[in-house]
RNA sequence: GGGCGCGUAGCUCAGUGGCAAGAGCGCGUGACUCACAUUCACGAGGUCGUAGGUUCAAUCCCUACCGCGCCCA
């Protein structure tokens, strides 16, 4: 949108986004102005994006997500940081297993193990590089401003090697170790999860009561247990009760017979049972639950396994039930309770029932050889750089709920038995029993030079994610990136992913370089549809950013991802939010329309005037301040605060009133000044708007500004403004607020007798003293912006006129002499109403400052702003009751 | 059971220990006013969930309760 000559207006008066967009991208990207340098020179400021899942394209949340990062990152660059946002992709192992495997069932009816390993694998690279680059180019299309030269993905060779190097180091270091622990194993994806990949929902359930026999307790005697999962009964190698329940103390170090499959197995006494829950004594199988084993452990209990990996009853669960699936095992175990009259009652009970957060099958907790990462040593650091402060969370309190799950943390699961993901370092030699865990790949076993062949899982994705911000700069290399750019500024994510991903960083970050990867973690909510619900995919409600920006613009979805929305809160999607984000750019373009069609051939936007103008000295000094408060905005992250301040500034006193009183001005052949003065200022004004609004609506305020005169770079890379740029222009008290007030007060008026906006009318306006003298200084705007015929500015004892609709503005006083137009009943109702309204006011504000510990207690200058008011609601009423009683006479 | 968040205009949400509490959308009235009808002017609409407490002053801080949502066990 070029114009070649001032003062010529060529461009259309709508705003069209899709003609713009992409051309200012690609110049952008042409510049090299998403491009971070390793330069001394100066400050560096990195963000770290957090990598999208290659499973499939984006959806609102993660561009909510990626354009806080955009505008920290714009903002940044343009106070003259060097700004990286680094991005790139995550495997997403399991996910991304998931998503290929169906889509390979659906589309050719293959199992990954038809295709075997490789072809497997072969077939998830494809999928990879297919959604990664659909990925990249709706991140573009969105207006992100990442640095695309260094998009990493987490199984990159580079980032791999760090993954191995970061194994090796934690075995070396014994945090890493492998054994038989209990874990929770997927029967749905064939793997074992680690404990926050598994989501606890209530289902109602039932609470079965059991008798177990006990033999040598006389005829006849038996100890009831509780259970909601009776086919784990028959793996059962103990009943317990508390030390101290007295029903069952003298069965304690008997044994009781376990039904089903007639096992004697000891009852014994732990701190551990809740004496409440059910009948108060509980069976133990350690095999199969968790707080069971962990008794088992304690007690060196026997430990069966009577249900395998894929959720079927082993042998060892006996003849009856071998090979049953796990839920059909349940019922037969009941009815047989049932059968043995040895089910003594059920009741329903609502409980927590684990499920896979990936595939939602019941999770099995069982016992495997799995890798863990100990965690207890790692976690105190982690622990005491939240507390210290190095780390921060914002808002404050998600850093309490990290706390809590470091304060409580539990060995992670890092072996995942899947196909997709970073292989686990780790070689068995087939002769002797060594465990090799190298970097690289051992030719034979170094004990005895038998064969190895190396572990068949691969790693948890998170092991990979955990060390993002710094793999991603080239570590475990020693490279230019990692001096200069690590640790990185601040981290931007939503709260679902603090345990997985935040927590692990931070302690990945203290262990392996000895500081924590970033020093705020900025924290935001989810986008829900309009009614409040989470999107999904099988509710259908999920919303493609990119048909938003296509109907829209990427500036308007961006604004509406962000105007009124908290930190950390939730937030609903609403198309109307995104309409008002098109309205606002699009008033934007109007107010740029404007200021190009009134610059004249001599303008030079260089060159301050000598002289500038109350209204200038105002709109700058609004412009100065609004500055101030979007800094303050930015610095707390309250990114909605600071674009409502803009939004405000530059639609509700820009454009309402500034330029409305410049086009009184430049039309003033008489004042020539006076024009160029508004010139000199509606390009100024404009221009910092669109610096300041750049960050969150990059595209419309790049085009418009590159058709202001002279400019010396692209938006993109100009000087962010700061409040001291407009010492000595701005003053935001010149009489604004006054002449704001008269010419409101004005309108109302005519509003109240229905005068068309055409229409011009005589106005009589009494005052005194300052108040005239503003009234004077801005007689021929007051004529223009309330479309007055005769103004007639006097004194307050010059007299007022008999038939006129009257106003208050202040202490001053507003006439409309209608005469015929008025009724005098309804004027009089009408100042009535206003009277009693001012009445109101005006008595809270006398007993306020008769109050003694009022005047004695609170700050002086909040006193003196209500002696203000009360000063100014007297005058209303006075005013007023005048009037009343004019009318009367 | 433990923890957290929310409850402010018809709807969706900002916000602050001190002027008469705001926005967007919606609603009513008027206007094709020469940047913009994706607009302009004017207006209606709120006991800031309920009850106590702290304070000179509470929508904001504290306590309890009610309603909604989430996390952990």
């Amino acid at each position: 949108m070029r114009q070649d000559k001032p003062g010529e207006a060529s461009l259309p008066t709508h705003y069209d986004p899709h003609e713009v967009e992409e051309r200012i991208y690609a110049r952008w990207e042409a510049d090299g102005s998403f491009r971070a340098h390793v330069n001394t020179e100066r400050t560096p400021y990195t963000i770290m994006m957090p990598p999208p899942n290659v499973t499939s394209n984006l959806h609102v949340g993660h561009a909510l997500n990626n354009t806080i990062q955009d505008v920290l990152i714009r903002k940044h660059r343009m106070q003259g940081y060097e700004a990286l946002w680094q991005p790139g992709t995550d495997h997403a192992g399991i996910a991304t297993q998931h998503v290929v495997s169906s889509h390979l069932q659906k589309e050719q009816g293959l199992t990954r193990h038809d295709l075997g390993r490789d072809a497997f694998e072969r077939e998830v690279w494809k999928w990879k590089d297919v959604y990664e680059a659909s990925i990249i180019n709706q991140m573009r299309k969105l207006g992100f401003s990442a640095d695309w030269t260094r998009t990493r993905f987490t199984m990159d060779e580079g980032l791999s090697r760090a993954v191995r190097r970061v194994f090796v180091d934690l075995y070396r270091n014994g945090h890493i170790y492998r054994g038989q622990y209990m874990i929770n194993w997927c029967v749905g994806c064939r793997t074992a999860l680690s404990d926050i990949e598994v989501e606890h929902e209530d289902r109602v359930g039932a609470l079965y009561h059991v008798s177990y026999m006990v033999p040598d307790g006389g005829p006849g005697a038996h100890i009831p247990i509780a259970t909601t999962r009776p086919e784990t009964i028959l793996g059962d190698t103990a009943v317990a009760v508390h030390p101290e329940d007295e029903r069952f103390a003298h069965l304690v170090g008997g044994t009781a017979i376990v039904p089903l499959v007639d096992r004697p197995v000891p009852i014994i006494a732990d701190e551990a049972v809740d004496p409440g829950f059910g009948t108060g004594a509980v069976k133990i199988t350690p095999y199969h639950d968790p707080n069971d084993f962990e008794m088992g452990q304690r007690r060196g209990l026997d430990r069966i396994q009577v249900m395998d990996e894929e959720g079927v009853m082993t042998e060892a669960s006996g003849d009856r039930y071998t090979g049953l699936d796990r839920f059909e095992a349940r019922q037969r175990v009941i009815e047989d309770l049932r059968e043995q009259e040895l089910l003594i009652k059920t009741e329903e009970h609502t409980h927590a029932v684990g499920e896979c957060h990936r595939c939602h099958t019941v999770v099995e907790p069982l016992i495997s050889r799995q890798w863990f990462v100990a965690m207890k040593d790692l976690a105190g650091p982690a622990i005491r750089a939240v507390q210290d402060g190095s780390v921060t969370f914002v808002p404050e309190r998600f850093g309490r709920i990290y706390l809590h799950w470091m304060e409580n943390i539990r060995d992670w699961c890092i072996s995942r038995q899947l196909w997709w993901g970073h292989r686990i370092p780790a070689w068995y030699c087939t002769s002797c029993e060594e465990v090799i865990v190298e970097e690289q790949a051992p030719e034979a076993c170094p004990t005895c030079g038998g064969d190895v062949y190396q572990d068949e899982d691969v790693l948890d994705t998170w092991f990979s994610s955990a060390l993002w911000p710094f793999s991603t700069l080239g570590w475990p290399d020693p490279t230019p990136e990692m001096d200069y750019f690590f640790p990185t500024d601040v981290l931007v994510t939503g709260w679902d992913i603090i345990p997985f991903w935040v927590a692990r960083m931070i302690f990945s970050g203290l262990e392996h370089l000895g500081e924590a990867p970033f020093h705020t973690v900025l924290i935001h909510g989810l986008v829900l549809d309009a009614e409040g619900r989470k999107m999904s995919k099988s509710l259908g409600n999920g919303v493609d950013p990119l048909d938003v920006v296509e109907q829209y613009g990427a500036d308007a979805l961006r604004f509406s991802l962000l105007f009124g929305n908290a930190p950390g809160n939730e937030m609903r999607f609403l198309w109307d939010r995104v309409e008002a984000g098109r309205n606002f750019a699009n008033k934007l373009w109007n107010a740029c329309r404007f200021t190009l069609m009134n610059l004249d051939e001599e303008f030079d936007p260089s060159h301050c005037p000598d002289v500038l103008w109350p209204e200038d000295s105002w709109i700058l000094g609004r412009l100065a301040e609004t500055v101030q408060r979007v800094e303050s905005g930015f610095e707390s992250y309250q990114l909605g605060e600071a674009l409502r301040t803009m939004y405000d500034f530059a639609w509700s006193e820009f454009c309402d009133w500034y330029i409305e009183m410049a086009k009184i001005r430049m039309n003033d052949a008489l004042e020539p000044a006076s024009g160029r003065a508004a010139r000199y200022t509606l390009v100024r004004v404009l221009g910092d708007t669109l610096k300041l609004l750049h960050p969150i609506i990059p595209f419309v305020t790049e085009e418009m500004w590159s058709a202001l005169p002279d400019r010396q770079t692209t938006l993109i890379e100009a000087q962010w403004p700061r409040a001291s740029d407009y010492a000595g222009l701005g003053d935001a008290e010149t009489g604004m607020a006054t002449l704001q007030d008269v010419v409101r007060t004005i309108r109302n008026l005519r509003a109240e007798v229905n005068l068309p906006p055409a229409t011009s009318v005589p106005v009589i306006l009494s005052a005194t003293g300052d108040a005239r003298d503003v009234l004077h200084t801005f007689e021929h705007l007051i004529h223009a912006l309330a479309r007055v015929s005769e103004l007639d500015i006097r004194d307050e004892d010059s007299g007022r006129p008999k038939q006129a609709l009257t106003g208050v503005a202040g202490n001053i006083q507003v006439f409309l002499p209608l005469e015929g137009v008025i009724d005098v009943a309804a004027e009089r109702d009408r100042l009535s109403k206003k009277r009693d309204e001012a009445l109101g006011h005006l008595d809270r504000s006398e007993r306020k400052l008769a109050d003694d510990n009022f005047r004695t207690r609170a700050p002086e200058a909040v006193v003196e702003r209500e002696k203000a008011r009360r000063d100014e609601l007297r005058a209303e009423v006075e005013h007023l009751e005048l009037r009343i009683r004019e009318l009367e006479s």
